[in-house]
RNA sequence: GGGUGAUUAGCUCAGCUGGUCAGAGCAUCUCGUUUACACCGAGAGGGUCGGGAGUUCGAAUCUCUCAUCACCCACCA
C-alpha cells in the first residue's frame, strides 16, 4: 500500500539512478523496428552557468519531446553539452585568482592561466548538467560535449580555414566595439544600448584666417575632439557655404583641419556643423573614408587619453609650450574626467557655447558594463551578409519553420540587414585564430603551424619565423556548428549520418541572433542542409507581476528551490502547462503547489485502485468492455490521447499539459472513480466489477504513459507500483510505449452525460436549499421518456450514492412542496414539505428561467434576423433552431415547476 | 526613429482557421471528515473580453484608429 503522498525528495534521485543506469538516455535505445529517429541538440549553457529558470523552460519542453519520441519507439538522441563562454569564464577564474591572492592573469602568462582555466572547469565547470538531472532531463550524457573539446576544436578549425580562403572571413582594420574593461573587441550583438542622461556640448571651432569667426560643433563626447580631422557642414547650408574648403584651428590642438561638405549633416539638428572623429565614432568612420580623412586614435585600449609618443596624434602639430601642457594635461587620463578637462579648457578659452541636457543611447558591454568605445583596431570578420542569404531563403521556403510564426519576421529583420561579424577576441580562453604572420605581416592561414610555415616558404622562397595570432575567436563562432560539430563533423560518423538534420531546436527569443541564425549560416554553407526543420522559440520565465528576473532586483526564483519544495514533476508541469505559444510566462509559486497537488491526487487515485482490487488484468481490451461508464472512459481516454500527441507534435505543450490535468482530476477522478465505486464495493463477484476493476486499472495505466513526459518521476514510481500486482511488467516506463486507440462509443458518453448532468443538478439544488449532506433523499421522477427510465434504472445504484438518495421512483405527479430539477425532458422532484423553504425555492426556479430566458432570447434574436436566415449556412441555421427548441422546451419545464410551488404557496 | 507582442473574472492566464467561447486555476463565500485524497469533496458569486469605428447575417476572435504597458532593433552629431 502506497503512501498517503509522493515522496519527491526521495524517490528523483533514486528514478533517475535506475533510468541512467537502464541505458534509456542513450541514443538508440528507444528503438524498435527501425523506426525513425528523433533529435535535440542542447543550446548549450554556458560552463559557468547554473540553473535558472529559462533553462528549466527550455530543457522542461526538450525533455517532453524526447521522452515523448522515445516512447514513440524512434532513435532518440538528446545531444547535450557545453559552452566554453570566452569572458564569462575567464572572468570567473581572474577572479578566483584575486581571490586568492594568486598572480594575475598577465603574470601568469597564458599558457599557465589556460591550464587554471581547464582545472577550473574540471573542478566547477557545468554544474548545471546535475542541476538538469535534478529536473529529470533524459539527455544522453554519454555523449556529452564541450566546445573546446579536441573534436569540436578541429571543427572549428576547419570552419575558419575554409571561409578564409573562400573569402569569407578576412582581416581588416576598422572600427570595432571595444570593452575598456576586458580589453577586447566584441560583436554587435554584445552592445548593449542604454539610456543615458548626459550633455550636448556646443564646442566653438575658429576659422583659419578669418579673425573672430567660429563654427560651433555639437558634441555628446567632447573629448573625442583630440582626434578630429574634419568639421563637416551640408553643401546647401546657407549659413557655412562660405567656410567649406577653408580650415578650422582645431582648438588646444592647433590642428588646421578642414571643413567639408557633406550631406550626411541634417540642416535641423544643432548648429548644422558636426565634428568628425573618424577613430571614435562609427558614423564619422564612414564620413572620414568617404573624404579620406586621417583617422587620429586618441585612446588606449584602456580607453585613457593617449597623446605622448602617439605618432599619429603629434603628426603635423607644431610643437608650443601651450600644447605641451595641455598633452601633460591630458595624457593618460581616464575618458571621462578627461571630458570635464577639456570642456574647462574650452570654457577657459571662451569656446565653449553652451552645454544642453540630453539624453542619449550609450552603448554598454553586456558583461562588463562599462561603456564601449568605438576603437580603431585590426580585426576579423566574418562576411555575414553572404553566409546570410540562403539561410534567409531557407526559412523563406519553409525548409526551416519557426513556431510561432511571428519570429520569422524578426528572423530576416536582422539578417537581411546583417553586419559584419567581428569574431576575434582579445581573450586567452576560447579556440585561438590558426593565422600566423610573416616578417611583413603577410597572413598564413593553416590547421598548423607547421603548414603554416611550409606555406610562407613557398612565399617568401625561405623559412621565416612566423609568429602565430594571439586572438581567440567569438564563443559563439563555435556553437554556430554546435548541431553538427557534436555529431562528429568533420569526420563522417554514423551519428553524423543518422542524426543530422536534427528536429527541433528549443531555444528563447534572447539567442534567435546569436545562435540560431549563426547555425543556420554555418549549417547551411558546410552541411548544405538546414540543421533543423523547426525552430521552437520559447517565453521568457518572468516574475508573479511580470518583471524580468534579475539578481538586482532580487525577484529570481530558483527552479532546485522549487524543486525541493514540489517536486520536480510539479515544476515541469508548471512551466508546460503555462507554455502558451508567444506569450511571457509569469510564474506564480500557487501554480506549481496547484500541480503538485495534482500529482497527489493522481497519487491517491492509485491508491484506491490498490484499495479496491483494481489490478491490471492479462489481455484486457479495451475495445470490449461492456459497462457503459467503462465505455464512456475508454472513449475520453482515447479522445485525451489524441489530443495530447496532437498538442505535442504542435508545440502546443499547455494544451497538451491541460488536456492531462483535466481528463485525471475532471474526468477520472472527479467522475470515473466515483461512479465506479458502487460496483467494486459491492458485496461479492460479478462479471461488471471484475470488468470495472480491470478497466480502472488499464485506464490508470495509460495515464501514466501519457502524462510520463511531463511527470516522470511519479508517474514511473506508480508504475512500478502498479506491476507490482497482475502480469509481470517488463522494464521502466520510461521506454514505455505511447498510445493511440481507435474507441469511440458516443452512446456511452451520452449515457454518463446525462448522468453527470442529473447528479450535478440534484446536488445543487441540495446546496442551495441547505439539505444537510446527511439527509438522504426519495427522489420522484416525473415525465421520464423510455431512455429516461431505462437510465435510471441502469444507474441507480451510482445516483442514490452520488445524490444521497435512498429511493428513486417514478411518478406522475410531482407531490406537493417539492424542490423540482429539470434535466432533459423529466423533472426530480425532491418531496420535501416543510422542510425547504418554498419563497427559496420560489426564487431558485424564477432565476432559473431567467437564465434560461437569456439564452434562448440569443437564439430568438438571431433567428428572427432575416438576413441571418437567408446567409448564414443551413447547418448553423438548423443548429441554432434546435438549440432554441432545447432551451424553449426546458424553460417551459422549470415554469411548470415553478407554478406549483406558486399553487402551494 | 523602426518593429513586435500584449490589454478577457480580485490575481495569473486559456480561447487555433469568426456562429453556447464568455472559460480554467488560484483567491473569495457556503456546506462537508461518505474508509483514495483536506496537497480533499460538493455547491455558489464574479467579466458589456482596454476605448472608438468598420467589415459581416453574426466578432473576444478579422480591419482601422486611439490609449496604456512591455520588449526588440537602430550610427543622427
Amino acid at each position: 500500500m502506497l503512501e498517503k503522498t509522493f515522496d519527491a525528495a526521495n524517490v528523483e534521485p533514486r528514478l533517475y539512478q535506475e533510468w541512467e543506469k537502464s541505458g534509456a538516455f542513450n541514443a538508440g535505445a528507444g528503438k524498435k523496428d527501425g523506426q525513425d529517429n528523433f533529435c535535440i541538440v542542447i543550446p548549450p549553457p554556458n560552463v559557468t552557468g547554473s540553473l535558472h529558470m529559462g533553462h528549466a523552460l527550455n530543457n522542461t519542453l526538450q525533455d517532453i519531446m524526447i521522452r515523448y519520441h522515445r516512447m514513440q519507439g524512434k532513435d532518440v538522441l538528446w545531444q547535450p553539452g557545453m559552452d566554453h563562454a570566452g569572458i564569462a569564464t575567464q572572468m570567473v577564474v581572474e577572479r578566483q585568482l584575486a581571490e586568492n591572492n594568486e598572480p594575475g592573469r598577465r603574470d601568469m602568462g597564458r599558457e599557465k592561466f589556460l591550464e587554471r582555466v581547464w582545472q577550473w572547469k574540471g573542478e566547477s565547470g557545468g554544474t548545471i548538467f546535475n542541476q538538469l538531472r535534478r529536473l529529470g532531463a533524459s539527455a544522453d550524457w554519454s555523449r556529452e560535449r564541450f566546445t573546446m573539446d579536441e573534436g569540436l576544436s578541429k571543427a572549428v578549425q576547419k570552419v575558419f580555414i575554409e571561409l578564409y580562403n573562400e573569402g569569407l572571413i578576412y582581416k581588416d582594420k576598422r572600427l570595432v566595439n571595444w570593452d575598456p574593461h576586458f580589453l577586447t573587441a566584441i560583436s554587435d550583438l554584445e552592445v548593449e544600448q542604454k539610456e543615458m542622461n548626459g550633455h550636448m556640448w556646443n564646442l566653438s571651432y575658429p576659422i583659419e584666417g578669418i579673425e573672430g569667426r567660429t563654427i560651433t560643433v555639437s558634441t555628446t563626447r567632447p573629448e573625442t575632439m583630440l582626434g578630429d580631422t574634419a568639421v563637416i557642414v551640408h553643401p546647401e547650408d546657407e549659413r557655412y557655404r562660405d567656410l567649406i574648403g577653408k580650415n578650422v584651428i582645431l582648438p588646444l590642438v592647433e590642428r588646421k583641419i578642414p571643413i567639408i561638405a557633406d550631406d550626411y549633416v541634417d540642416l535641423e539638428t544643432g548648429t548644422g556643423a558636426m565634428k568628425v572623429t573618424p577613430a571614435h565614432d562609427f558614423n564619422d568612420f564612414d564620413i572620414g573614408k568617404r573624404h579620406d580623412l586621417p583617422m587620429i586614435n586618441i585612446m588606449t585600449r584602456e580607453a585613457n587619453i593617449w597623446l605622448k609618443d602617439n605618432e599619429d596624434f603629434l603628426q603635423g602639430l607644431d610643437m608650443s609650450e601651450e600644447l605641451q601642457s595641455t598633452i601633460n594635461a591630458l595624457d593618460g587620463v581616464e575618458r571621462f574626467k578627461a571630458r570635464k578637462l577639456i570642456v574647462a579648457m574650452f570654457e577657459e578659452k571662451g569656446l565653449l557655447a553652451g552645454i544642453d541636457d540630453h539624453v542619449n543611447m550609450t552603448p554598454h558591454g553586456d558583461r562588463s558594463g562599462v561603456i564601449i568605445e568605438p576603437y580603431l583596431t585590426d580585426q576579423w570578420f566574418v562576411d555575414a551578409q553572404t553566409l546570410a542569404k540562403p539561410a534567409i531563403a531557407s526559412v523563406k521556403e519553409g525548409r526551416t519553420n519557426f513556431v510561432p510564426k511571428n519570429w520569422e519576421k524578426t528572423y530576416f529583420e536582422w539578417m537581411e540587414n546583417i553586419q559584419p561579424w567581428c569574431i576575434s577576441r582579445q581573450l586567452w580562453w576560447g579556440h585561438q585564430i590558426p593565422a600566423w604572420y610573416g616578417p611583413d605581416e603577410k597572413v598564413f592561414v593553416a590547421a598548423t603551424q607547421s603548414e603554416a610555415a611550409e606555406q610562407a616558404k613557398a612565399h617568401y622562397g625561405e623559412a621565416v619565423e612566423l609568429i602565430r595570432d594571439e586572438d581567440v575567436l567569438d564563443t559563439w563562432f563555435s556553437s554556430a556548428l554546435w548541431p553538427f560539430s557534436t555529431l562528429g563533423w568533420p569526420d563522417k560518423t554514423p551519428e553524423l549520418e543518422r542524426y543530422y538534420q536534427t528536429d527541433v531546436l528549443v531555444t528563447g527569443f534572447d539567442i534567435i541572433f546569436f545562435w540560431v541564425a549563426r547555425m543556420m549560416m554555418m549549417s547551411l554553407h558546410f552541411m548544405k542542409e538546414e540543421p533543423f526543420h523547426t525552430v521552437y522559440v520559447h517565453a521568457l520565465v518572468r516574475d508573479e507581476k511580470g518583471a524580468k528576473m534579475s539578481k538586482s532586483k532580487g525577484n529570481v526564483i530558483d527552479p532546485l528551490d522549487l524543486v525541493d519544495e514540489y517536486g520536480a514533476d510539479a515544476v515541469r508541469f508548471t512551466l508546460a502547462a503555462m507554455a502558451a505559444q508567444g506569450r511571457d510566462i509569469k510564474l506564480a509559486t500557487s501554480r506549481v503547489a496547484g500541480y503538485r497537488n495534482f500529482g497527489t491526487k493522481l497519487w491517491n487515485a492509485t491508491r484506491f485502485t490498490q484499495m479496491n482490487g483494481c489490478a491490471r488484468a492479462e489481455g484486457f481490451d479495451p475495445n470490449s468492455v461492456k459497462e457503459t461508464v467503462n465505455r464512456w472512459i475508454v472513449t475520453e481516454l482515447a479522445k485525451t490521447a489524441k489530443d495530447v500527441s496532437e498538442a505535442i507534435e504542435t508545440y502546443r505543450f499547455n494544451d497538451a499539459a491541460n488536456g492531462l490535468y483535466r481528463f485525471v482530476w475532471n474526468l477520472y477522478c472527479d467522475w470515473y472513480i466515483e461512479l465506479t465505486k458502487p460496483v467494486l464495493q459491492a458485496e461479492g463477484e460479478s462479471e461488471a466489477k471484475t470488468e470495472t476493476q480491470a478497466c480502472v486499472a488499464w485506464v490508470l495505466d495509460q495515464i501514466c504513459v501519457l502524462l510520463h513526459p511531463f511527470m516522470p518521476f511519479i508517474t514511473e514510481e506508480l508504475w512500478a507500483e502498479t506491476g507490482k500486482t497482475g502480469p509481470a511488467r517488463e522494464g521502466l516506463l520510461i521506454l514505455g510505449q505511447w498510445p493511440s486507440y481507435d474507441i469511440d462509443d458516443t452512446g456511452a458518453a451520452d449515457d454518463i452525460n446525462w448522468l453527470v448532468d442529473i447528479i450535478t443538478a440534484i446536488r445543487s439544488v441540495r446546496s442551495e436549499m441547505n439539505i444537510p449532506p446527511s439527509t438522504q433523499l426519495k427522489l420522484e421522477i416525473v415525465g421520464a421518456s423510455d431512455q429516461t427510465q431505462s437510465r435510471l434504472q441502469a444507474q441507480d445504484a451510482v445516483i442514490k450514492r452520488l445524490a444521497r438518495a435512498d429511493e428513486i421512483k417514478l411518478s406522475s405527479d410531482v407531490p406537493q412542496g417539492s424542490a423540482q430539477v429539470v434535466v432533459g425532458e423529466a423533472t426530480i422532484a425532491l418531496p420535501l414539505a416543510g422542510v425547504i423553504d418554498l419563497d427559496a425555492e420560489k426564487a431558485r426556479l424564477e432565476k432559473e428561467i431567467d437564465k434560461i430566458s437569456k439564452v434562448a432570447a440569443k437564439f430568438e434574436a438571431k433567428l428572427g434576423n432575416e438576413r441571418f436566415v437567408a446567409n448564414a449556412p443551413v447547418e448553423i441555421v438548423q443548429d441554432q433552431k434546435a438549440k432554441l427548441a432545447e432551451q424553449q422546451a426546458l424553460k417551459a419545464k422549470v415554469q411548470e415547476a415553478l407554478g406549483r410551488i406558486l399553487a402551494a404557496l
